[in-house]
DNA sequence: TAGTGGTCTAGACCACTTG
DNA sequence: AAGTGGTCTAGACCACTAT
């Protein structure tokens, strides 16, 4: 529906689609900019914002002198998508859900404040949830909330299914997020939960997501049992959000 | 050098200076754009071109109706640091070091053909390489070359510590990846040279990675030992590059 | 040399947030 | 109501690729 009042968001993705669809062949080549401006009787410049958001997926490349070529099908998976672990889940077709094991409110650890910005001695939210796919337990959820966020989160019962959407009713919105993916060990809790050997690895993501002002409204750290999900990032010469660091070796177990 | 000759990158150079040096506090407002094209004597199109980059790379907000809010610090890492092992490993401070095992000229296997987009019963030069960081083997990286470049790698002495720099020197440009991040554990020849137990847990990346022409010019795999790399990936509501898969569960041991 | 995408400008109008 | 960023247009010139 967004994409539907907006003149490049309507022309990418009919560009996406014709791409998907093979119209112009795997590494085929696009029409002209000019061309494709006369076709859907726009200007250059909304044509050209249409291209960057293909461009930024990993769709078609770009490069002075030649058309654009055809890099691959989009993955086509909104933000929505990747933030939210029920919508992703059903994505795939399979059956989400969620239980919480445990809601205490306390004050922040250091690293907790510093990525929710709040001041020293201030309290968070932080909620330990077990995830399923199908009953099957897939993943550990352990999420701070600042206050704002956390009293809305206290008032779900434990086995609501998708937070993400409940927050939105609230008028929360998640806007921007940073990851941080690595691996991580299985502690007490993540054997009992997940039914792995303590010491087990698991794959982790951190992430620290902020709504539109910028206000950061969860910090989380989940663990995958191996096998049950990949990361997938597209990045070119051109947009770079993707990077390597020194792992900061912060494992909670082992 | 490139940011030179380019009014857009200049200013954006510039601006992720600024916010980096906390001139505007963190999370503090940005000018607007009208302000700060008149103070670089630019047009509000070139500003927005600016702005647009530290969007992406999650330094700013940007929302209609109020000033641009600082976000985070730029990692500022380059697309180089991220494909190439060495840019990264000196960019940390640390000695990096490579030692080609093997390299076998070879029919392609399905996938490798698929992702190299090469015809069925090409050959493929395939190289099994320990990356080192200060003599400490802390990667496996098994890649897949074409021929066109794998010719040129097969006449690359055993211990180059870049490919990437000597197969630029050669012409061969990187221009797009598509990254996958997830879990894999160690086989026979993992344990061996990283000297971690058969069956360890590994952080694997799987990487395609293409030149601008939009032709592949490397698939690899690699292994990390948990502890040595973590991954960090910014997306937002306006440009997701990231997405969330069901794993394949095609790990090459176990 | 012709055609392509990259950069830059100037201006217009609109949707939205904030006081 | 004022100010902000988002969208869109029209046109210009340039750097680069292909033939």
């Amino acid at each position: 529906m967004d994409d539907r009042d907006v003149l490049y968001r309507r022309v990418a993705a009919d560009l996406r689609e014709a791409v998907a669809g093979g119209v112009y062949g795997s590494d085929g080549r696009l029409p002209a900019e000019s061309t494709l401006a006369e076709h859907y009787g726009v200007s250059r410049g909304t044509i050209r914002q249409a291209l960057a958001l293909l461009r930024a997926g990993g769709v078609v490349t770009s490069r002075r002198g030649t058309r654009r070529v055809v890099l691959g099908a989009a993955p086509a998976q909104s933000f929505a998508e990747l933030l939210s672990f029920t919508t992703w889940a059903r994505s795939i077709g399979e059956e989400p859900g969620g239980m919480l094991e445990s809601l205490t409110v306390r004050p922040g650890e250091e690293e907790e404040l510093t990525r929710l910005r709040l001041r020293a001695g201030a309290q968070v939210y932080a909620a330990l949830r077990v995830r399923t796919l199908s009953g099957r337990p897939v993943m550990i959820e352990r999420t701070c909330y600042p206050a704002r966020v956390g009293e809305i989160v206290a008032r779900l019962p434990a086995d609501t299914v998708s937070y993400t959407e409940r927050l939105l009713d609230h008028g929360i919105v998640f806007a921007d997020a940073e990851h941080t993916i690595d691996l991580a060990f299985a502690d007490a809790d993540d054997a009992r939960l997940l039914g792995c050997p303590e010491g087990a690895a698991l794959l982790r993501e951190r992430r620290r997501t902020t709504d539109p002002a910028g206000r950061p409204v969860e910090w989380s750290e989940d663990r995958y049992l191996p096998g049950t999900v990949a990361f997938t990032v597209h990045n070119s010469i051109a947009t770079s959000t993707l990077s390597r660091l020194r792992s900061a070796a912060q494992q909670r177990g082992q």
